[in-house]
DNA sequence: GTAGCTGCAAACCTTTTGCGCGAAC
DNA sequence: GTTCGCGCAAAAGGTTTGCAGCTAC
């Protein structure tokens, strides 16, 4: 087991990414730092905040892989953790929420609801550990 | 302004994305198309892909790049569809969403509701075409 | 001293783009 | 015949990884 030390550039990053209001990009960070830290890596960007992220220090959105769907009414989509797969959910999607006031100037178009899970096959395979 | 002609690529991908499943990306659409038509090319169905979202004839579903945010407890985003920019949002998330029967032998960790919509600095640029 | 962390650079994967040829109209 | 779409290949992001040296313990 792996047993965490500290790092001087891990709080950095950490503190860049509290501090800045936008949900930072690894990109983001990294330029935020570059002006104090003129010989941080992007690599070590990436991995620290990934590691934190798995620690449970960060949140991190969205994954790297653009997917389509030919259903074409606003529907609940649920993927699985493990292996990335992405069904339709039988859930309700409330297009009434487009319409509640969220304020600040912002014209909503539309939302987006992504349930996280284990699929039936994944939890067949690993039921323990989540 | 141009004038789109039918093609037989086009609707061979479309029926691809419509016949599957597993909400499929663009590389699994060309893996699926490759057998029957050998050269197809994925640049092409990229470019079908999104010619055909923009058209409203498929949904894209995520963006590409990862973002990281440092508040932990759950919560509702908006991203502006313009910019890209990424910001919390006043709005409830409900997690006793997370327990309502998914059924399908699911086992849900969490959700994920991001509105889209345009921001304050974009929508002043441009207010018209949304 | 040992193992984890860093910077650097190369590799990887996904997505976009330029170009000349073939297809739809 | 004129445009648009295609295949091909190169390029352009974004992200990961191998390695040798440095750092926390």
């Amino acid at each position: 087991m792996k047993v965490q030390r500290f790092s001087q550039q891990r709080e950095r990053i950490y503190e860049a990414v509290r501090a800045s209001m936008e949900h930072p990009s690894a990109q983001m960070v990294y330029e935020a730092l570059r002006p104090e830290m003129p010989r941080l890596s992007l690599g070590t960007v990436y991995r620290n905040l990934h590691q934190m992220a798995q620690e449970g220090r960060l949140r991190e959105l969205e994954g790297p892989v653009a997917r389509f769907d030919a259903v074409l009414p606003p529907h609940t989509h649920i993927r699985c953790i493990r292996c990335g797969q992405v069904a339709d959910l039988a859930l309700p999607y409330d297009p009434a929420l487009d319409w509640e006031p969220a304020g600040d100037g912002w014209a909503i178009t539309g939302h987006e609801l992504v349930f996280n899970g284990v699929c039936p096959a994944c939890g067949a395979e690993q039921p323990s550990e989540i």
